[in-house]
RNA sequence: GGCGAUGUAGCUCAGACGGUCAGAGCAUGCGGCUCAUAUCCGCAGUGUCCGGGGUUCAAAUCCCUGCAUCGCCA
């Protein structure tokens, strides 16, 4: 259990920059928010830190594509990642980079001391290289022993780097996480973790000679060559906080918590308890492990034939509803589907049906019955009236904090939806409207009301660290200042916290339910066209089919057909240059085609069409909306067949 | 190929030590209320608890086997 006056410190990984934000990196930070936040309630002091990871060849190489220098890029790239966290009402503390001067030092100073110590090493190694991708190959990376990126022969290279002596740690590792059972958690990766370790640990490489990489941070100890990957990264955790001697550090390391996804719990829960260990520094606390979101493009509206950005649904459903879903349809630890039909249900169900319309209930008889001041309750009429409200919410803030500490969010929403719904319960067991009526049961009334009023202030801070803009919404509506810290746990615990004669605000809709259209519509998008499908053709053999002969093409060129309204004369890159003329041009400008890979029927009989002689066909799906080219799910070598 | 996990109502999932364990939420149907965002409350379900074998007086729960999905490792 942690005392309520320690401080508190949650990092999220930093994020590589070579591609942008998506909802995998907004789930992470938020969680690691609503962490925050949750401790904030506890009056615990909180450091909240994320960041971007910028070195390494994955960067360079997006640079080069998008024609920029490294430096440019990761500007550029990590502005999006910080400009995001605002929109998502994310309260980090610090933010990143391992480009920082600061954090680079660190990494130096590090480096240098696990070295002196001992615990680095330099080693020769030979390898299969790929002179094109600029890295090496393992065996079973090979397609017939060839690069899958360039299709050639990787050549074996000797090299040498700076290698970390992990095994040497290999066995106090396994103790450690022996020791302390929640160290990884859920238990699931701590599992994992703990079969991993029962192989031999290898050391870990962690340098690249500089003819191959320069963008990186220089050994202290050599100097043709950069740190690789994870032991710059990962030191992030504590440069931020200014190791070895920042006040920072001092106060929140000892108290630190990471979140990761579970893609990288290999070097969270190995590689860096074992450089904290060589470097003499304390252990983290917790390992966080959360699964992945599996986005249903079927259930996700569309426009434009392009699929929906989850991360753009906050701007149509609202960012506090968008962080709720997240927060209660995934088990922490598991993976979760993410789609906007399951949204939508969660906003009407729980959101907009469960809690707007108490909260609407219970303020608008507030209001009817006793002109909008918050009634005095009565001792001897609650229990007259049997209300067990006040143990039903005892007891649903137990179970929430319990669930918020573990990381178990999702079961600390369930808490304050059983709170919720007992609540609903209670108005329909004591029939307000009825008290109402009878000037003899006045007391029961106002009793009735205030311990409603009284729930919905308890509610309004359980939702705090997950809806924090409804959370204030809801205290101003219950006539408490929304700037006064009312989501404290002290606060909650308190019974009667809520002032008689308090002046209400005239109520307002927390949710707007979405409406039915809306989910018509969205169904419709997941199902199958109503149109009927077409007929399928005579069953055909095997030899038939592979007489066509289908292969990847690059467009190399584009431009319009002269006086025809569709065609559009194409170079290709097949292997060989090829000229094709393809009816695509309502939907496909050229400027849109260049570059782009397709399917092309290679053997076609050429056909000439407005008199230029068409050498192959281009695959493409048709529907009513327009017209789809085929194109492989990633860069293959113009001219791989298909089949 | 090795190790492991999972497979329970239409959907998402709970089900410690084998004996009210056949459940919850959502969706569906019916009934009730009217304070409320046509909301809320109550009731009702339907389930070969993946298939097959075994242990036992008794198995969703233990063992073996098959299938499926997933993860980690090679």
């Amino acid at each position: 259990m942690i005392k309520m006056s320690e401080p508190f410190y949650i990092t999220t990984p930093i994020y590589y920059v070579n591609a942008k934000p998506h909802l995998g990196h907004a789930y992470t930070t938020i969680l690691a928010d609503v962490a925050a936040r949750f401790h904030q309630m506890r009056g615990q002091e909180t450091f909240f830190l994320t960041g971007v990871d910028e070195h390494g060849d994955k960067v360079v190489r997006a640079a080069q594509k998008a024609n920029m220098t490294a430096r440019n890029y990761v500007d550029q790239i990590s502005g999006l990642f910080r400009n995001l966290w605002p929109e998502l009402n994310i309260r980090n503390d610090a933010f990143i980079r391992t480009t920082d001067p600061a954090h680079m030092a660190v990494v130096e100073r590090i480096l240098q001391k696990i070295y002196d110590a001992g615990d680095i090493y330099f080693s020769e190694y030979e390898g299969l290289y790929c002179f094109g991708c600029e890295r090496f190959y393992t065996e079973r990376e090979l397609v017939n022993g060839k690069c899958p990126d360039h299709e050639t022969a990787p050549e074996v290279i000797k090299e040498s780097n700076y290698f970390f002596k992990m095994s040497r740690y290999q066995d106090w590792l396994i103790d450690h996480i022996q020791q302390n059972p929640d160290f990884i958690r859920p238990e699931r990766y701590r599992n994992e973790v703990l079969a991993f370790l029962r192989a031999p640990l290898e050391d870990l490489c962690i340098s690249r000679p500089k003819t191959r990489l320069q963008w990186g941070i220089t050994l202290p100890f050599d100097n043709n060559y950069v740190t690789y990957v994870w032991f710059d990264a990962l030191l992030n955790y504590i440069s931020a906080l200014g190791w070895p001697d920042g006040a920072l550090f001092e106060k929140f390391w000892p108290a630190v918590q990471h979140i990761t996804a579970k893609d990288i719990l290999k070097p969270h829960g190995i590689y860096w308890p074992i450089m904290l260990k060589a470097a003499g520094l304390p252990l983290y606390r917790h390992l966080n492990v959360h699964g992945y979101w599996n986005v249903d493009q079927s259930k996700m509206s569309k426009s434009l034939g392009n699929v929906i950005d989850p991360l753009e649904l906050k701007n149509v459903y609202g960012l506090d509803a968008f962080r709720y879903f997240l927060m209660r349809e995934m088990v922490f630890g598991l993976d979760a589907g993410f789609s906007e039909v399951a949204l939508v249900q969660r906003i009407n169900a729980d959101l907009a049906n469960d809690l707007g319309n108490l909260f609407s209930r219970v303020l608008s008889m507030a209001h009817k019955y006793f002109a909008g001041a918050v009634p005095e309750p009565d001792p001897q009429a609650a229990e007259e009236l049997n209300l067990d409200l006040d143990q039903k919410t005892q007891s649903a803030i137990d179970e929430y904090e319990n669930a918020m500490e573990q990381f178990a969010f999702h079961r600390a929403m369930g808490a304050v939806w059983e709170l919720i719904g007992h609540m609903n319960k209670c108005i329909d067991v004591t029939a307000p409207w009825v008290l109402a009526k009878n000037k003899s049961s006045r007391k029961h009334l106002e009793t009735v009301i205030y311990h409603l009023l009284e729930g919905l202030r308890v509610i309004s801070g359980l939702l705090y660290p997950v809806m924090p803009d409804t959370s204030a919404r809801m205290q101003e509506h219950l006539g408490l200042d929304s700037k006064a810290e009312h989501y404290r746990l002290e606060e909650l615990k308190k019974s009667k916290g809520l002032p008689s004669g308090v002046r209400l605000p005239k109520t307002i809709t927390l949710f707007p339910r979405v409406e039915p259209e809306r989910i018509q519509a969205l169904n419709q998008t997941q199902r199958t066209p109503e149109t009927p499908v077409k007929p399928i053709k005579p069953e055909i053999s095997y030899e038939v089919f592979s007489q066509v002969d289908l292969r990847v093409a690059t467009i190399i060129a584009a431009e319009p057909v002269a006086k025809a309204k569709k065609l559009v004369k194409l170079q290709i890159d097949l292997g060989e240059t090829r000229t094709i003329v393809a009816g695509i041009s309502q939907s496909y400008s050229p400027d849109q085609l260049i570059g782009k890979q397709v399917v092309v029927v290679a053997n076609l009989k050429p056909a000439k069409l407005m008199g230029i002689l068409s050498n192959g066909m281009l695959l493409a799906a048709t529907d009513d909306t327009g017209l789809c080219l085929l194109t492989p799910d990633g860069t293959v070598a113009p001219g791989t067949p298909i089949s």
